[in-house]
RNA sequence: GGGGGGAUACCAAAGUGGCCAACUGGGGCAGACUGUAAAUCUGUUGUCGUAAGACUUCGCAGGUUCGAAUCCUGCUCCCCCCA
């Protein structure tokens, strides 16, 4: 094995990179590493609290999968004990704790979809649980010795919540210490976070040094905008991209970040070289629509192939743009000569979630079969031999009536 | 241990006996517009019903009343302050 000059290493490091603490020291590891022959630990820790996977977090995953590239050594912590804390970072409550069957379950989704962005080959999966659940109460109560109470109400989150008269348990504030320990635990030479990590991060380079062990390098990374353009990524505000969604999905809710995104997701989330970021970055300027239509191509490339790319670009162009039937519309068969409501035939279909959703959107001219808008709820259709008719609910709910 | 405040729809938040299926904002959905599933503007937003209307919903369980989200009793949960 051999590792690239540290120039190079560097250069692939840094993208997309918010602040690596400190800069000096990561350099210093990585000549180490070079002279040693010897990869540096990447340590990346998850809480499996919610196990589907999204855009937001593959830009961690992808560092460490550059790191892999590069030659070191990827751990990656399921945070089994951890996730029965619940991290308090950036958070104006305090999370849910999980039941360790929860942990388990959610881990293994979890890591399954990791593999569409790791080198399952290279890397190292460990649960914290090993080496926290043992620890005695006792070597709990040294370890919270190093922090005092001052720097922790410091923190932006707690602070905030503390003056909006929110609770704070302190177990939350135990969790940076949890944390911290699984860094001494591996010996790790680089942690991986957000930049709501830097505090956690942080923590653990203390933890080191009290044990006298050479403390790690924290590398933040941003917090991907949504889709919504304003809000970090996240299930819970519904302005994700999940990286098991289907290929249409993806295409489609790429395209609808804002523009000033078009260039931060080519750099943090698409696996597109280097070297190519400094042109995209005009382009993305110049001519956004474009650009915004590669990078939803890019995303979906990654995750599902070319073929389906490009088949989701189509779908795209043909259901949005051209406001026409897609190709893999339902089909709904109905026996000849008989006679169906259509406010029935959309509620029994499930396109609407309620007679009542279905009428409300008939009045608004939401509902429409071959072109025409069909306001009236009592509307009826008399199925003839032959008949197919296109039908249309909402922006993005089709379906094909056919008679037979 | 003592004192105070609170629980309303997806979220936030008004409402303190009938005009409340419940103001308002956010979100969602739809329409117009658009390179876009963005932005903006407009409308809409419990369930069933073509409709009239009926039914369920304001922490939980009872009660008062012709009538309760609103009053009473008990219970559960939460927050703050003082010690």
């Amino acid at each position: 094995m051999s590792f690239l000059p540290v120039k190079e290493q560097l250069t692939v490091i840094k993208r997309g990179t918010t602040e690596i603490v400190p800069e000096e020291e990561l350099i210093e590891k990585i000549k180490k590493s070079r002279t040693e022959n010897r990869p540096l630990k990447i340590k990346l820790g998850v809480d499996p609290t919610r196990p589907d996977l999204h855009l937001g977090h593959s830009v961690i995953l992808r560092k460490l999968r550059q790191f892999q590239d590069l030659g070191h050594e990827a751990i990656l912590i399921i945070g089994g004990f951890t996730a029965t804390i619940g991290d308090p970072s950036g958070q104006n409550k305090a999370r849910p704790p999980l039941s360790a069957e929860e942990v388990q379950k959610n881990a293994e989704t979890y890591v399954n979809q990791a593999w569409k962005i790791l080198d399952k080959s290279k890397t190292t999966i460990v649960n914290n649980n090993d080496w926290l659940g043992p620890i005695k109460f006792m070597d709990v109560i040294r370890l919270a010795s190093n922090l005092t109470v001052a720097r922790m109400i410091e923190r932006d989150d707690f602070s905030k919540r503390y003056q909006n008269n929110e609770p704070i348990s302190l177990h939350e504030f135990l969790y940076p210490l949890a944390q911290g320990q699984d860094s001494v635990h591996l010996k790790s030479d680089v942690e991986l976070g957000g930049t709501d990590q830097k505090f956690n991060l942080l923590v653990g380079r203390d933890l080191q040094k009290a044990n006298g062990q050479k403390p790690q390098v924290c590398l933040m990374m941003p917090l991907l905008v949504g889709t919504d353009g304003t809000m970090k990524m996240s299930k819970s505000y519904d302005n994700y991209i999940g990286i098991d969604e289907p290929a249409n999905e993806m295409y489609g809710k790429s395209l609808s970040i804002p523009d000033e995104q078009i260039y931060p997701y080519f750099e943090l989330v698409t696996d597109l070289p280097v070297e190519d970021l400094p042109a995209l970055k005009k382009k993305a300027q110049q001519d956004p629509r474009n650009t915004k239509h590669e990078l939803a191509f890019t995303i979906t490339r990654m995750y599902h192939g070319d073929q389906a790319a490009k088949d989701a670009r189509k779908h795209f162009e043909k259901t949005v743009i051209q406001k026409d039937i897609p190709d893999d519309a339902p089909i709904l068969e109905f026996k000849e000569g008989t006679e169906h409501r259509l406010m029935d035939i959309i509620s029994d279909a499930g396109l609407t979630s309620s007679n009542g959703e279905t009428k409300r959107m008939m009045k608004q001219g939401g509902v429409s079969v071959d072109d025409k808008k069909i306001k009236d709820p009592n509307f009826s259709i008399t199925f003839a031999a032959g008949d197919q008719l296109n039908l249309k609910v909402g922006k993005r709910n089709f379906a094909i009536l056919k008679a037979g």
